[in-house]
DNA sequence: CGCCGCATTGACGTTCGTCAAGTCTAGTGG
DNA sequence: CCACTAGACTTGACGAACGTCAATGCGGCG
């Protein structure tokens, strides 16, 4: 767990449209890069936190691909989420003071520190700051209910469909092709955030690639035909 | 929908314990009770806010009770949750100033409307409020972890178990018996929250009743034997 | 008192989980 | 540079859990 303290200013990060408000004024600007205390880095298979550990601070990926998971007592494990650049992790922390789920890193990985009493602190001051913070934990909410519904109502076939829409939706969002990508996780990581076993998972994958709207090969994907994949997430009301 | 303009005061409300921050100065009291800038009364079966509608305050929940549901285009439902006295409704509609969810009052009931603005406003100022925000977000977020685990891993009865667990504790928490219930809401509703039908509801609530572990009559519940249920959820590791 | 929505129960089918065997690949060390 | 290995992935056969469809029961409200 290595940990540099390299001095860094979120005004002029490349990834400040994803992290940061848009439109500070050149004063706020100056105390927002207040915020990030430190990077450190976390190797491939490293956490970033566990369940348990005193929460201190919310960070933000700056480079890599991250895993939120749970485990209970009985040893049955939970994906909550994958993050990539530019998202925060951290935000089940507040509530308690103390860290509901393990940060995993599945590749090698940089993050920014942001003390969330600082946050704090400065979102006093800066309105439009505050008005950030309430956004993204209202959208991590959100995100949540669509997880919820996808566990709740869809069948194997739509859950993996929506999944790889999402993945590819948030790449083409940071720079990335549309049409293909690296999964940076295992078919088991996949499984236990969809709410399935890593053979079905596989089953779906080929039998998508059967059907000529994925090609696989592995961990590369390449949507050959989008729109299929749209229409499993949203089967027509046929009447 | 009724609209009623009677002017109160969080400070004095016996819900303030569940609703508000601890600890607060005379001085900061007094701006919370700002907060509040009307209550509202919907009937049963009545909808506090849609789906699609602009957001502009959150809601207290004093009396009644409320499920918060999303619909799909192709017409699948999930409800996101069940809320009682104290708990707040809309932080959904945050992120993008527009509700992403319905919420629907289950029995006759009545909240106290919060505008978010002044939500920010005082918050500003107060910090003890300030953390509060932040900590029921946060709460939101780690319910949803747990939800999600239940509906990715958990099998019918494990699911049913910690439903009415969680519920019988919330009620607790309010004065109610830990022993004795009365469900709010329909089968069909109890199972879209769970993921499962609502026959598969209905015969686990049977076998449940078989087993002596609960009595069922309608929406009554008793339970019999808490200890069975805790059981259930958190299965023993044999080995 | 009768109706309608909700709940229960049974029979049957589908989807997905389980178990097991076998393949592929990246990383390691000789 | 290549052989070896461990972990990840694929695929098949089978079974369990839950969904679907349908019939029936119950209770609250007008």
């Amino acid at each position: 767990m290595l940990k540099e303290t390299i001095k860094v200013a979120c005004s002029n990060c490349n990834l400040r449209e994803l992290c940061m408000p848009i439109g500070l004024k050149e004063m706020e600007l100056q105390r927002v890069d207040d915020l990030v205390s430190q990077r450190r880095s976390i190797k491939r298979g490293a956490t970033l936190f566990h369940n348990g550990e005193p929460f201190t601070s919310l960070y933000a990926v700056r480079t890599g691909f991250f895993k939120t998971s749970l485990t209970t007592e009985d040893g049955r494990d939970q994906v909550t989420g994958f993050q990539m650049a530019g998202e925060i992790i951290g935000l089940d922390g507040i509530v308690n003071e103390h860290h509901t789920c393990d940060a995993i890193a599945l590749e090698d990985a940089e993050v920014c520190v942001m003390p969330f009493d600082r946050i704090e602190e400065i979102s006093r001051e800066v309105g439009a700051l505050q008005k950030h913070v309430h956004r993204i934990m209202s959208r991590e909410i959100v995100r949540e209910h669509g997880v919820m519904l996808l566990l709740g109502t869809m069948r194997a076939e739509e859950r993996l469909a929506a999944f790889l829409l999402n993945l590819v939706q948030r790449l083409q969002a940071r720079g990335f092709s549309r049409t293909e990508l690296i999964l940076r996780m295992t078919r088991e990581e996949i499984g236990s955030y969809l709410g399935m076993k890593l053979e079905t998972v596989s089953r779906t994958f080929s039998r998508f690639a059967d059907e000529g709207i994925i090609a696989v090969k592995q961990r590369h994907i390449h949507i050959q035909d989008a729109e299929a994949l749209k229409r499993l997430v949203n089967p027509q009301v046929c009447h």
